[in-house]
DNA sequence: TTGTGTTTTACGACCTCC
DNA sequence: GGAGGTCGTAAAACACAA
């Protein structure tokens, strides 16, 4: 199973150069029956080191979060493209305007997994382009490393982001056991979870500094997206949360911290 | 096409916490 | 000391105007 060689690699650091490997089916995610267990599982907090407030996000962060429309890149983007060359049938295209509505931040409504056609959105399709690589050149060098002159860094695919942007729509913080289970679902590293989610919140950081700089500069017409954030909300929740409690959650307190 | 700006992965440095 | 956090940055991937 090319999960558990990924997983094996995660030890190497650089599990990029795992992910160059040719055999390395990234476009056959398959839904695994323990993976759609997940989506009630937000909702039950009790159940394990998951108990953040989920809600509190949703709320503050406002319904519509403008970087869905960036994960969605719009008409002309890769998903788009989807669409019109699907080759694959039974694909499944997700635009932003279309998670949004199945997924209203705050509602905790995530789509069942069921609906989402997990072998969806090929990279083979969608990004051809980008994983021609990945079939040419194994990229493992004396040192390890994966960043070398030639391409270094894999783009992920829209099954992947999507599921990464849902788990963060739910939690900014990622427990140990949900990169876990999500790594192991998606075909990453663990590494590669918990950077994707230090690279989403700095995203979230920016876009706020973003929406913050418009306050400043414009009097105020900047409420669209942030909804009925006020600069002062907005400054809030740049703070930088407490550092995690190995194995517990971070997100805990900093959604206290944000939250009223 | 090509040039340019933006977004997306990935890393290193440094910090805090246990 | 190790894990995970932010911050800054590199470079590939991508979007789009000229």
């Amino acid at each position: 199973m090319y999960v558990s060689s990924l997983l094996d690699k995660e030890n190497s650091m650089y599990p990029g150069s795992a992910r160059s490997n040719n055999n390395l089916p990234v476009q056959n995610f398959v839904s695994t029956p323990s993976y759609s267990d997940y989506m009630g599982y937000h909702h039950v907090p009790a159940l394990d080191t998951h108990g953040q407030p989920a809600g509190t996000w949703g709320s503050h962060y406002g319904p519509q979060r403008e970087d869905w429309n960036s994960y969605g890149p719009g008409p002309s983007s890769t998903v788009a493209a989807a669409q019109i060359n699907s080759s694959s049938p039974g694909q499944v295209s997700y635009t932003s305007a279309d998670y949004s509505s199945l997924h209203p931040a705050g509602s905790g409504g995530l789509p069942p997994v069921d609906t989402i056609n997990t072998q969806q959105i090929s990279p083979n399709s969608q990004r051809h382009s980008s994983y021609e690589w990945m079939r040419k050149t194994v990229q493992t060098n004396t040192t390890g490393k994966t960043r070398t002159k030639e391409k270094y860094r894999v783009v992920y695919t829209d099954h992947q982001r999507l599921e990464l942007e849902k788990e963060f729509h739910c939690n900014r913080y990622i427990t140990i056991r949900r990169k876990s289970e999500l790594a192991a679902n998606l075909g990453l590293s663990e590494r590669q979870v918990k950077i994707w989610f230090q690279n989403r919140r700095a995203k979230e950081r920016k876009l706020i500094k973003k929406k913050i700089s418009q306050f400043d500069g414009s009097g105020g017409s900047a409420q669209s997206d942030s909804g009925s954030l006020s600069p002062n909300e907005i400054s809030s929740s740049l703070f930088p949360p407490p550092h995690g409690i190995n194995g517990l959650q971070p997100n805990g307190i900093h959604q206290v911290i944000v939250s009223e």
